[in-house]
DNA sequence: TATTGTTATACTCTATAACTATA
DNA sequence: TATAGTTATAGAGTATAACAATA
C-alpha cells in the first residue's frame, strides 16, 4: 500500500490528527533504521569492547539490583540457554555476579559489580551524544519536542533509570 | 558518568537548550530499546516471513532503483561475501532480480520484483501503525512532532521512499 | 594488474533437547 | 512431579580467504 492510500485509511480511522501522527511515526521508524543510530550503536559496542547482544544486556540491567535469570530471559525475548551465554559473558568479562536466592536455592540472580557499573556508564556516554540536528533547537523548541516524546511513548517504556 | 553529571557537561558545552536536547534524545535511545519497538519489528519480520536480515535488506531497496552489489553491502555495512547470501535468499523467494550492468559486465545489479514491492508494502504496513500514545496527541501536537522531528534528524537520513 | 562478485570455509549468535539440582 | 538453570548440540547469521570473470 503506498503513502496516501495509508494515509487515507489512517485519516478514516482517526481523524485529521492521525496523519501528521503517521508521518512522526514514520520519521522515528526511519531514524531506527537510519545509518546514524546504526553508526552510533556500533561506536557505543566498541567503547566498551562488547558484542551488540552482551551491550544490550548490559543496557538492560540497573545497579544494586539483582534479577533471575528467568526474568532476563524473559526481557531479552530469549531462550533460557542463550540468556544463560550471555550472562557467561558478562561474567567471564567481570561485569556481573551471578548469587543463589536464599529463598529459593533454584533461581540464580544477576547482578552488577562495580565494573560492570563503570562499563555501563561508559556505554550510557557514548550513546548520549545527540546528533548534530539537535544542536539546531532553540530552548523552547528542545523542551516542546522532549515534552511531546514522554507523551507519546509514556507506558510503553520501562521505568527509566534517571 | 550519572545523568546530572552528562547534564552539566552538556549545559557548559551548548548552552541551557542541551538540557532538554538531551533528555529527548535520551527518551529517543530508550524507544529504540523498548519492547514496544523490538515487539513491532518481530510482529513485521512475521507478517513477510522473513529474517530480521532479510526484512532490513527489503526495506533498503526501492521499487525501480537497481543498485550494484556493492553499493548493497556498503549500505548494509557488512562482507560483500555476506550481501551475496542476503541476496540470495531474497532471489530465492523471488522478492529481488539480480542483472547484469551491460557497462560494466562485472557489476550485478539488484531490483526488486513486483513480489519485493508487495512484500515491502506488507512490511511497510505492518510497521506503519502508530504506538498508542500517539492516538492521544491533538492535530496541532502531532504536526508541530513532526515538524520538530523532521528538523532534528535532517540529514541523517537517506532520501525518503515517500 | 585491479576490481566485482561468488564459493569454500570457519567463527559467532541463538535455539531445541536432554540433563542436574531444588522445590 | 514441576520448575530454574545449565550443558550438549545443531542451525542461522556473518566474516575471511581463495577463486572466477571482466576491465
Amino acid at each position: 500500500m503506498g503513502v496516501e492510500a495509508r494515509a487515507k485509511r489512517v485519516r478514516a480511522r482517526r481523524g485529521v490528527a492521525g496523519v501528521a501522527a503517521q508521518e512522526a511515526w514514520d520519521l522515528i521508524v526511519a531514524l531506527i533504521f537510519s545509518d546514524l543510530v546504526h553508526d552510533r550503536m556500533h561506536g557505543a559496542c566498541d567503547a566498551i569492547d562488547l558484542s551488540p547482544g552482551l551491550a544490550k544486556a548490559l543496557h538492560s540491567l540497573e545497579p544494586g539490583r539483582p534479577r533471575p535469570m528467568g526474568e532476563l530471559a524473559g526481557g531479552w525475548r530469549c531462550d533460557a540457554s542463550y540468556a544463560t551465554s550471555i550472562v557467561d559473558g558478562l561474567e567471564s568479562r567481570g561485569l556481573v555476579e551471578r548469587q543463589i536466592l536464599a529463598t529459593d536455592r533454584r533461581v540464580r540472580t544477576v547482578v552488577l559489580t562495580p565494573g560492570g557499573v563503570a562499563a555501563k556508564a561508559r556505554w550510557e556516554e557514548a550513546l548520549s551524544v545527540p546528533p548534530e540536528g539537535f544542536e539546531d533547537l532553540t530552548g523552547a523548541d528542545a523542551r516542546e519536542l522532549r515534552d511531546l516524546l514522554k507523551r507519546v511513548v509514556a507506558g510503553g517504556l520501562p521505568p527509566m533509570a534517571d
